[in-house]
DNA sequence: GCGTGAATGGGCCGAATGACCTATCCGGGT
DNA sequence: ACCCGGATAGGTCATTCGGCCCATTCACGC
């Protein structure tokens, strides 16, 4: 039960390489196309079980060529292959219905590893992009917990959140124990300080910046 | 150059059985905790390159034990194990420094790979984390471009975009050339439809079900 | 043709909102 | 001892907002 891969990239060197990359890996190669459509038509002939395609390439794009196998019902696994880390890219390949995406300059082992695992239908995100979506929230995470340098009062907080949770001035005076006045005023504050002109925009610049959240 | 892998469980079958595994796998064992505290001081004596932890222990759990190995500037990159997929944890345990988080039903091939892979630096997800990620993309991204069965119609949309940008009623007519009563009936109709008393909570909810986007 | 829903518009009214002003109390830092 | 910012609270005011009536037009489907 050895892996039927095919590989679709416009490049030769690097079709090649990988093609003798992977079957010392022990895959078994059952095709390499050049461009997007061949890589169609070939996918509904030999039927691979991962095919390994890359992004960019003449003749439709490995996205477009991603959703034409997909539609026409293949079993077939896609693994994207890119050389440049782009979310907007990495949407796209999803939607189309790639089951993996990689970047170009992870090492053999990784590719093999991501083609085993496409195999044997996980989903595989390449390290360097899982880290970037994991900065990602510790990025967001910093900003929540940044105690110092905070924009926003604690108070000023509260009333945001309460205001995001769906409370009125009322609701969140009765909340928070306070009168409407001072929650009033806790807004007024907040947009200065938010540079919003109502609840609305403060509340969505809240969110923006991470200071609130939405359940 | 082999790679050292401290284990941290206090399940003795599990951890036994895993120590086995890895090692078959190449790796140089160098030694086994059964609590948080035993992790901490095993780390800093042993220098393991990897160190897979259980998320829970007793004796300081395997997050908080992730938290003070690294804090005490050790090198050794932490691996997290977990039974289930826990989008908190996950977060708690990037904000505690763990390299890698992987769920324990994961093939002892994963897992060796995964540890391959935190010893060279690399981040890594668990396959079903990736995919439960991706999911989500998917999940926003349907709900986006879903030109059927939507929920409010393009003219609401268009009104719950432009209050998303700031605009308060007048501007919302004037940028849609209507009067600002017609600018009031859209709302109305909105606030039903997403089950919304006021602009603020409509306009959360739109950005929570994707209908509207934040700059 | 007739109904239905989307989009447009009006009037009315009470409640909520935001702007602007003042004031007290307390804790931390100069 | 003094000042400052945060949290509390009050008043007044015009504006906005949302609820509740209503009507017209147009396009689509049955």
């Amino acid at each position: 039960m050895t892996i039927k891969l095919m590989l679709a990239d416009d490049h030769r060197m690097l079709r090649e390489g990988l093609s003798r990359s992977m079957a010392d890996e022990g895959f078994d190669i059952v095709g390499e196309a050049q461009d997007g459509f061949e890589a169609i038509r070939m996918a509904s002939q030999l039927k691979p079980d991962v095919i390994l395609m890359d992004v960019s390439m003449p003749n439709c794009d490995g996205v477009e060529a991603c959703r034409q196998v997909k539609s026409s019902g293949s079993l077939s696994k896609v693994v994207m292959l890119t050389m440049h880390v782009d979310k907007e890219v990495l949407t796209n390949a999803i939607r189309a219905g790639a089951t993996g995406y990689l970047i170009k300059d992870c090492s053999t082992r990784e590719i093999a590893d991501a083609v085993r695992m496409a195999a044997s239908g996980e989903t595989v995100l390449s390290p360097q992009l899982a880290k970037s979506m994991l900065d990602e929230v510790r990025r967001l995470d910093e900003r929540a917990s940044t105690e110092e340098e905070r924009v926003v009062t604690k108070r000023e907080e509260e009333v945001l959140q309460l205001i995001a949770d769906g409370c009125s001035t009322p609701e969140v005076a009765e909340g928070l124990y306070i009168s409407q006045k001072t929650v009033k005023n806790h807004l007024a504050s907040i947009y200065q300080k938010l540079d919003a002109r109502d609840r609305t925009q403060a509340v969505l610049q809240a969110v923006r910046m991470g200071i609130v959240h939405l359940d």
